[in-house]
DNA sequence: GACTCGCCACTGGTATGACCACTGAAGTAT
DNA sequence: ATACTTCAGTGGTCATACCAGTGGCGAGTC
């Protein structure tokens, strides 16, 4: 019955092979993040495989974010937090139509468990970090675009404070998708001083070590941006499929979790 | 003071020339799920570029599971759900070192949501799908491939019933890379009546629409697993303490009305 | 006539080798 | 000392030839 064995992406032979390789390196420890690999003619020479071959593995590991290419300087391992490809969510909401919405809930739901995380295991370090991020955001309180750099920034922290790379490389890769849509909002929004204190508020949580509360406020934080910015989703009519419609409702609906 | 505008990844010209042609053609509707795309050597004469930068292109919407590409027969753009690379967690993984418990927390928040949605949105279909699945778990209880099979599909059927494939493609993501040691646990584990008894619990709570619930025992579900699989595998860090606790307060605040 | 088998055209995969474009640092002129 | 130029090295692109799976069409067989 279950014939499904076959590769649907088996990634011809060859580039397989380069990628498996630099994996080893990666996992015996012969490569360290940020380092530079060796050149891509030298390097697939040693590896008895054509440069083109050599290239398809590398851009293979460039697209999931494991290698850094400079042009004119070179190849490297990705340093820094995890992370995926930024564009990935986006190319996929082209084609598989992700709504707002959804992105949204995901974001919801990710990062509100961060900041729940985030207030059991930060460091004083980045607690300190989190501050700082409050207060330069009432600082710029004028200024929606530098207002929006410390936002992301305060977001950002949290994820790593949460000591889950994993869940903050997901949260990261959903919100790149919707940086833009954050950008217009927040440079015609006129209160940020509400936003701020929300922040400050969801730090405050995180400093007490409150988890739950820390959650509760994150979730409050951003079902407030939500209906800031996407008043009116414009569904597409042409397109078929009415699958979504009822949506709108049960992301409402789903809020009995704070309810209160 | 200036931003960080330097792009990490540029993804040279032509490349990205290329992804973003076929991202208009999908935006536009012009390629749908499914469809096969022009032959490389036609396509790339049409876009006036040489074909070995149409296949980097290609091979980097490949890459985010965009397209698939067949050997001697084509390459079509992917059609059921959204579902990003399989490999690209465990690779990841291997960069930065991502531990079980990371994986199994990102995947214990991220499941629990989706099956409280799932108990919201669900269709009849989905329902019937899901019972369905809970029964061949029951027929299959003394053969434990057999059983991953339908426990596997089981989880699926949720994550499409949660009605958004945004959260259910990152959870397939995680659990893909889970897989290997769930394939093991499964082989020996003796008592797959009590998993089963679970997924029939968590099945009777999406059908009668009880979310927190819902989400509460597929928890308790999934915390089972991880410590019927990672018994002596992983130190348990004060952090997955933490995680531990933070779980059941977060339980206790969404099903306040309820709960224990 | 129905079936089998193998040829073959078509599609993607790999290999070369030459050349373009970018970067950074060494070297040179001012 | 400074600013400009040169240049070696690295990734990016190209063109071409050939290798490697797929699947259909047709000759051959039963």
């Amino acid at each position: 019955m279950m014939a499904e064995n076959k590769r649907a992406n088996p990634d011809s032979h060859r580039t397989m092979q380069v990628v498996n390789h630099i994996r080893s390196l990666l996992e015996s420890g012969a490569l360290q993040q940020g380092e530079k690999i060796p050149s891509e003619r030298e390097f697939a020479r040693s590896l008895k495989v054509s440069r083109a071959s050599l290239r398809t593995g590398i851009n293979y590991l460039a697209a999931m974010g494991v290698l850094k290419v400079r042009h004119g300087v070179g190849t490297f391992v990705a340093d820094g937090p995890a992370e995926f490809d930024k564009a990935s969510l986006r190319i996929m909401g082209a084609l598989h139509g992700f709504k707002p919405w959804q992105m949204f809930e995901a974001r919801l739901i990710l990062e509100s468990h961060l900041a729940g995380l985030a207030a059991e295991r930060s460091s004083p370090e980045q607690r300190a970090a989190l501050s700082e991020e409050v207060v330069e955001m009432f600082a710029s309180i004028d200024s929606p675009s530098e207002y929006l750099v410390h936002d992301i920034l305060f977001h950002r922290i949290i994820s790593q404070a949460s000591g889950n790379p994993i869940l903050a490389a997901l949260m990261e890769t959903v919100t790149s998708a919707l940086y833009e849509d954050r950008r217009k909002t927040v440079e015609r929004s006129r209160d940020l001083r509400e936003s701020a204190e929300m922040h400050r508020s969801i730090y405050r949580a995180i400093r007490a070590g409150k988890a739950a509360e820390a959650r509760k406020l994150m979730e409050q934080h951003l079902h407030l941006a939500e209906s800031a910015q996407g008043k009116e989703s414009v569904s597409t009519p042409s397109s078929a499929q009415g699958a979504a419609k009822s949506r709108k409702a049960s992301a409402r609906t789903r809020s009995t979790s704070k309810a209160s």
